[in-house]
DNA sequence: AAGTTGTTTATTAATGATAAAAGTCAGCCG
DNA sequence: CGGCTGACTTTTATCATTAATAAACAACTT
């Protein structure tokens, strides 16, 4: 049977909406509900109907009329308002860092589905889904390959990443004055010096700040292709995050310090300053994670082997 | 129910198979067949009762042996040796071609279903899968958009395109002199001058020689991410043929011409002209493209008007 | 007419079931 | 043993079904 998170969801996010007002007050009209809950109206009466059952609203003269202030107990646990398929991805990625999965892994559609207790048909979408970011494969009629998160995946990534970044970097430099986006760039680079001065606390904030940098520098000239190719970059890097912990700190640290000279390469609009400043970043975030992708792969009583990229990035 | 097309196809090469030994000969192994027609134990058996059913073969001391030669009669019809997918995929191509597809239109999974004749699940995961490419988007809760393929996206494709290819073209021209791309590449060449040679009546291979020519190239140094891209192109091209026959001949030609152009600029492996060959040939190819695509989205009677793109491209 | 709510219909999200195909185990033979 | 075939188990491809949600329709109010 489908899920009824969304209505879960919208009923959570109504209570919402209550705490806010006194009680007595008119509740808007179940359109304006509609809109501003994003739910369609079926739901949102699924929604009034509790609430009413609940004691939280009444029917008054002109509508629903609000009883009581909602409590924390009115409001459905968070696990319950997310879709089947958004369990299956949390489930799937805690998976892949958990259990022993190296390239050459044979994913197996029955068994992921009675491990995360959803149909075969809900993993399968999800593994198409997730098929785009070129970790797996399918084998027809047969099951899928986890083809794994090797270090020439790594290189192929960052090859396309630089590509992507130097191209937007440079459009970015000939916007007009008047643009917007320069002020974005203004607001960010105080949020770095801000980062920078809590670095010791804050430092897990870095990445959600790294992702709106790049995220802005490829506003200057959208290309849906770009944009899909940076949702693969965001999750590797949110899945790099959870084994590589080692030195978090200072790795941040000094990706802020390049991101600030970064910006400044930007704002001088100086073509071969951004090709420099952008090249030095990337190649440094390309290192620390060839580098915690080896470090992962290595056995914990390391051999002393050094992978060819290691050696040549090192250089 | 699961169809029984791989057992189909497998039959019908296993005919072909018989087709040419004499009668009489012992048939190979299973393990062996199974290689052969690259499926499973469980299905070569299944052919090998149907094909003592119809008295192709017999058991003898040794193994089956062949009893007559097979006819025409003995295969099954083509139409029911693909999957159900590949179904869908055909009889969607040929509604965004048929149907009146403007950006914008919904696709009503349930619709789809009844008209393919298939149920809601194949057509989801066709549409999942096909939404990698760029053309499709997703509703949650509701159906999916068609963003159309529309000006901005071929736009933004040979964007790419270009970036891509410059980049696999200087690789290709730093190949070592011993590499086996050298020699394909001369192969290649050979290929367009036979093809220049009889234009008038094979000017329609020129699509499969073009293909070939650039996944050459990618070859060079080979990266999954600009492999896949390179599938969104080939389904757009394949797309784009099915309704854009004018002057095929014509730009086939010139196509070819560019193409001569460029093999002999990355033969002499000048970063220079190599620069100049490339550009030159995708700034035509994105020209015919742009150009049909306007053509197709004005209705019959032109108003005269001109696109943003055409103008700039003619000037 | 524009917006409201009550009712009905259509579509999506998710499940479970089943034939087809793949994969495994065991005994047999040269 | 290494490869063969027979019998059995597991997994995938596909469908039909159902609750949740969205969307459409209708009647009513201001």
């Amino acid at each position: 049977m489908r899920t009824d998170t969304v209505y879960k969801h919208a009923f959570n996010r109504a209570v919402d909406l209550l705490t806010d007002g006194p009680t007595g007050r008119v509740l808007p009209s179940e359109n304006t509900l509609c809109r501003d809950l994003t739910v369609s109206r079926t739901t949102v009466r699924k929604v009034l109907a509790e609430m009413q059952r609940r004691g939280l609203i009444a029917e008054g003269d002109s509508g629903w009329v609000c009883r009581r202030a909602p409590s924390d107990a009115d409001r459905y646990p968070d696990a319950e308002t997310t879709s089947r398929i958004s369990h299956v991805e949390a489930q799937f990625m805690e998976w892949m860092v958990r259990v022993d999965t190296r390239p050459g892994t044979l994913i197996n559609e029955l068994e992921l589905a009675r491990q995360f207790g959803v149909a075969t048909s809900g993993i399968r979408e999800f593994l198409i889904r997730f098929s785009r970011f070129g970790l797996i494969e399918k084998k027809p009629n047969s099951g899928w390959l986890f083809r794994g998160f090797t270090e020439p995946f790594a290189l192929e990534l960052f090859e396309i990443r630089m590509l992507f970044e130097l191209r937007s970097a440079q459009s970015f430099a000939t916007l007009p004055h008047a643009s917007p986006l320069w002020k974005k760039l203004t607001a960010l680079r105080q949020e770095h010096l801000t980062l920078q001065d809590q670095i010791d606390t804050r430092f897990h904030d870095f990445s959600s700040l790294d992702n709106r940098l790049h995220l802005t520098i490829n506003e200057a000239v959208p290309n849906r292709f770009i944009d899909d190719f940076y949702d693969i970059i965001t999750l590797i890097f949110h899945y790099h995050y959870q084994w590589s912990k080692a030195n978090e700190r200072e790795r941040n640290a000094a990706a802020i310090a390049e991101h600030l000279d970064y910006i400044d390469a930007l704002e001088s609009r100086d073509p071969a300053r951004i090709d420099t400043a952008c090249r030095a970043h990337l190649a440094s975030a390309r290192s620390t994670l060839i580098r915690s992708l080896i470090r992962a792969a290595t056995p914990p009583a390391g051999t002393g082997e050094q992978s060819v990229t290691e050696q040549s990035l090192q250089g």
